[in-house]
DNA sequence: CTGAAAGCGCTTACAG
DNA sequence: CTGAAAGCGCTTACAG
């Protein structure tokens, strides 16, 4: 049924070992060899292969070379869900760090299901890919992944609880460190944390940062912020900002557990009569332009650097394919971008 | 260097055709035909075949099969800039379609940059995949790619400027339409439009439907709408809202360009001392979900339908490989979700 | 240094 | 219906 294009297509035209060894006057075992930069060739010869070679714009057949060699350049990156704005960054930062070193990316995507994801998991390893990224949907540690042994397997975003695997995640807990640091600096002393869901240990991290940071400076969080879990939403950061202004009306600034939980704590600041930064000053985290740059003033903002995390975790899997393994949980710094919701300029 | 990697995991523990051949008693030409549905075997062999591979839980060897077909069972997803939001429901769609016809996806990023994206095309013809789904950035119309004519290649988003190409883009006058049409049977007259970029063809085809929808009713766009093209963001939404306030004080809707910027609209229409949606209407575009229930009232908004388009697009490229070519420009309807800022409940 | 040959794992005419 | 054989495009010992 597809004759016609077998032949046209894949056939015909294409321009295989066999001819560029004719074209330098060599045999393809020698052609080879130049091509792919093995010793015992005599600069006369590898020459004329290249040369040959380029005039003829050859390009290795990827599946006829990966019959013959333990690798296939390709790694496979498997999303837990596809439908989540951190993993972008992820996404983009990977995928940078493998394009750089030629190899490709088989995408697969879990769409949230443990079942799913093991069956991509089969297909990708079926598609023999050298190494998986697996990109998780929360902070939250997950179960390690079932891959074969040779085949390496590097965790961003989510760790594997499996300490002897490898995984990449945001320093959550510094996240909560430099909010407060930041705003300590700034002359702050009564701080509150309206933090989002519990179940999250990116809020829980972020909190515990926090807490150890007023604990340096001889300072508590205002309120008992161990009861300040809600939602990831802005009417959340509304309502418990309005209740915690009322119960606590000297509280000069709050660290908001996500950029959008901020935009609700800034308004409900607004509504109680207090100005910002000047009363009180608000700290998010995620620094998603679109939350940060729409708020008035500008919102002070702990960026995770995400798209740093996916690239680091990209190059390690390249490291690990290539034999050098590490192992642990590495967690990447953070950075606050200071804006006028805590007093900066802008 | 990886010799022992080679034994290990490539060689010694993988099941072959000839292995699942053996176990069945028939030659690996009976297996082969067997598995893949050819015609010519007896049911008897056909049954030993399937359940030896059953049993030996055989995968065939990807490479191996790839050399000797025209197809691989890969395809590519080339998107112009993954650092964009629109991109991920799209993705989201495609690999859903692609995912259950059990196809590869191989993912390239071109960093909007031509060069970069012609590069990325070369390296996944050299993969030999099946077709290419090229996601744009955009829905401005792009030049067409220049693949081998035996690969089918199918536009998302930004349409190619060769209509003898398939694209697929979401239908923005249409977009501009409805949010007209809802607003007048919601009983409004005076119907102004803040726009985003004017080098954007989505703010110019939903301009052009919103007009078109006016005129239908005999009425017709209040100011110049011509001119009301700004940025996409939600301080050029309160700027211009505020403007046209003041210019045109008996307003009773605004067709905002996206939600971010009707974020800005409404700031100004409450500003101006106006209740939303008793004085003033609001409508936006993109219904994006963080935007929209963070607004008060909730922004009614029209839902692009990204998910659906990219799955769309996906199906008519595994349409295309199989030979059933469509060509033009197809525009995927869109969908009103109606909210309280146009006075729906909620 | 060089090349003939075997082999990677599969598919597909082609004889039986 | 069945299987021996050739072939897909490359790589890699192994002799020269």
């Amino acid at each position: 049924m597809d004759d016609d294009d077998h032949r046209t297509g894949a056939t015909a035209e294409t321009t295989t070992l066999a001819d560029v060894a004719r074209a330098a006057g060599v045999s393809v075992a020698t052609a080879s060899k130049a091509l792919n930069g093995r010793a015992h060739v005599s600069a006369r010869s590898r020459e004329a292969v290249l040369a040959a070679a380029a005039a003829l714009s050859f390009t290795p057949n990827p599946f006829a070379r990966a019959l013959n060699r333990a690798s296939t350049n390709t790694i496979g990156m498997l999303t837990s869900d596809l439908d989540n704005r951190f993993v972008l960054p992820i996404l983009l930062g990977a995928e940078d760090a493998f394009g750089a070193g030629s190899l490709s990316v088989l995408l697969a995507d879990a769409r949230d299901s443990a079942l799913r994801e093991q069956l991509q998991l089969q297909s990708l390893l079926t598609r023999r890919v050298d190494g998986v990224l697996v990109v998780g949907r929360t902070t939250n540690p997950r179960p390690p992944m079932q891959a074969k042994p040779d085949v390496p397997v590097v965790y961003v975003y989510a760790p594997s609880t499996d300490e002897q695997d490898l995984s990449f995640e945001p320093d959550n807990e510094l996240a909560g460190r430099i909010a407060v640091e930041h705003l300590v600096a700034a002359g702050r002393r009564r701080i509150a944390i309206v933090n989002g869901e519990d179940t999250y240990a990116a809020a829980r991290d972020r909190l515990r940062g926090a807490a150890a940071a007023m604990e340096d400076h001889g300072l508590e969080l205002v309120g008992n912020p161990g009861l300040v879990f809600g939602a990831w939403d802005e009417s959340w950061g509304r309502q418990a900002a309005g209740r915690l202004l009322a119960a606590h009306p000297d509280v000069d600034a709050v660290v908001a557990g996500s950029d959008h939980i901020a935009r609700g704590v800034m308004d409900a600041v607004r509504e109680s009569g207090r100005r910002i930064p000047d009363d009180v000053a608000v700290v998010g985290f995620d620094n998603w332009d679109i939350l940060v740059e729409g708020a008035r003033p500008h919102l002070t903002s702990v960026d995770m650097n995400l798209q740093e995390l996916g690239r680091l975790a990209a190059e390690a899997l390249v490291e690990s394919i290539e034999g050098r393994v590490r192992r642990g949980r590495i967690r990447n710094p953070v950075r606050l971008v200071a804006r006028g919701s805590s007093g900066a300029d802008s």
